[in-house]
RNA sequence: GCCCUUGUAGUAUAGCCCGGUCUAGAAUUCGGCCCUGUCACGGCUGAGACGCGGGUUCAAAUCCCGCCGAGGGCGCCA
């Protein structure tokens, strides 16, 4: 078996594919070259593609075939499987022709075989080869798992995904500024949440859900802050802030679970192992939480937002996950839904990890003269919301909904504490490239 | 916007605090030679760096100032 046509760039087999019982058989396979030994009259090299590693060797008229061959370039390998001595092979590839498809240059600006860690500048200006690292690799491919679990997660409870348009031509609902750009002459935004229209769409879907990218102009300068972020949004009828917030934690539990059991060598590679953690998450309410800082002696008068040094000594005494309810209706926005019992407190939630915020939520008001009160309450304008509260006069379903931040999600479960290392590509205020 | 830390070969680092020992050291990578079972292969050998500009000093990688870059934190953050 020989390669027929040298622009054939098809392969037999996956490495993963591979395996000690097809001893005698010509295979073909190809990747990156990860590492090169030669021996004077034989050599030994190490092949990986995506699904794993594979030893190669070469020896007598076959030393020909190395020329010009060096670490990190792509090969296409036609060989025979063979027993081997290796410490971490049962099998190995005896090279009968090896095909150079891509060379790869001297230097590189980072070392992808991970014995020395490039520090997150480098790596993140040469980010496409260091996906080569697989410690790097590994935590896309669990963000991949992830998403994949998520999905299933809201699709088997009937949910819908959605697609909201992120450009928008209003700027009005306050909070976090905007990115603004120009649409053919009109003023634009970069969307920063997908809330209205998802909220719209319960209208006939009931049950919807949306993971995409949003934008916030914030100069924030932090682990956890990032002016591109991917957030995972629901929206539901029919449901109050209590059923969302279930909803909210079996995903995690899911995510958990999957990765934890379904990723043994990305965890490996990272070098961490994930624990599922203890379900129901513990609930606890603002007012609850102001009682416990000033057992610590940090006195907050009801209504003050807790800031960021607050959430930090709340997360030591609640380490990992929990939720935080039943906040001051003037800290939410316009449309968060009231408790019946005390109009001065809001069905909405946070869920935290520690100190850190991954998510938040409430009951949303359907009522639109309620909306429009509360419009005018923040020092809204109610006109320029109009195409958004013409929907709430078609038949508006109660619901609730929430965001959550997926980058902050990764970081707390493979344990680290900078959303740039699960970003591919991150956005901060003075990271626009590559 | 504010604060702290930091910048030495492709990578990751030693040296800086306390100026002269630096002709800047070890590792890895890359080149050459040797090596038929390596597995972070080994041996010999070669190449490769003090971010930029100014200042202090007999003397600056080392101290000072400015600029540029980087990392982290605070604040901001439906």
């Amino acid at each position: 078996m020989y390669f027929e046509h040298y622009m054939d760039i098809s392969r037999t087999h996956l490495i993963e594919d591979l395996n000690s019982s097809m001893e005698g058989k010509d295979v073909i396979f190809g990747g990156w070259v990860v590492d090169l030994r030669k021996l004077g009259k034989m050599a030994f090299l190490t092949v990986r593609d995506v699904t794993g590693m594979c030893q190669v060797i070469v020896k007598g008229d076959s030393m020909s075939l190395l020329e010009g061959l060096n670490r990190q370039s792509v090969v296409r390998i036609l060989g025979k499987i063979q027993a081997s001595k290796a410490k971490d092979f049962d099998f190995e590839v005896s090279a009968t022709e090896i095909q150079v498809l891509a060379k790869a240059e001297y230097p590189l600006p980072i070392d992808p075989i991970g014995r020395l860690e490039s520090d997150i500048d480098n790596r993140l200006n040469s980010r496409a080869l260091d996906m080569r690292n697989q410690k790097t690799a590994s935590i896309f491919k669990l963000r991949s798992k992830v998403l994949a679990s998520i999905r299933e997660t809201l699709i088997k409870r009937k949910f819908i995904e959605i697609n909201t348009p992120k450009i928008i031509g209003s700027a009005s609902e306050g909070g976090a500024d905007l990115f603004g750009l120009d649409y053919f002459g009109q003023k634009a935004y970069l969307a920063q949440s997908p809330q209205l229209y998802k909220e719209q769409m319960t209208i006939g879907l009931e049950r919807v859900f949306e993971i995409s990218s949003f934008y916030r102009a914030e100069k924030s300068h932090t682990g956890r802050h990032l002016s591109e972020f991917t957030s995972v949004d629901i929206e539901a009828a029919m449901m109050d802030y209590t059923d969302v917030m279930d909803v909210l934690e079996s995903i995690v539990i899911d995510v958990f679970k999957n990765t934890s059991e379904n990723c043994k060598t990305e965890q490996q590679e990272i070098g961490y192992e994930i624990k599922v953690p203890s379900s129901p998450f513990e609930r606890v309410t603002y007012t609850q939480a102001l009682e416990e800082l000033s057992s610590m002696d940090i006195k907050i008068e009801f209504g003050e937002d807790l800031q960021d040094s607050h959430l930090r000594s709340l997360g030591e005494k609640h380490p990992g996950f929990f939720f935080l309810t039943d906040w001051p209706m003037k800290l939410k926005p316009f449309y968060i839904h009231e408790k019946d019992d005390d109009p001065t407190l809001s069905r909405s939630f946070d869920l935290q990890y520690g100190y850190l915020e991954l998510s938040s939520g409430g009951r949303r008001l359907h009522d639109p003269e309620q909306l429009r009160t509360r419009l005018k309450e923040q020092d809204l304008d109610p006109t320029s919301f109009e195409e958004h509260l013409k929907t709430f006069g078609w038949g508006m379903p109660p619901h609730s909904g929430w965001g959550m931040g997926l980058d902050r999600l990764m970081t707390v479960l493979i344990g680290i504490d900078n959303v740039r290392e699960v970003v591919l590509y991150p956005r901060d205020p003075d990271r626009l490239k590559p």
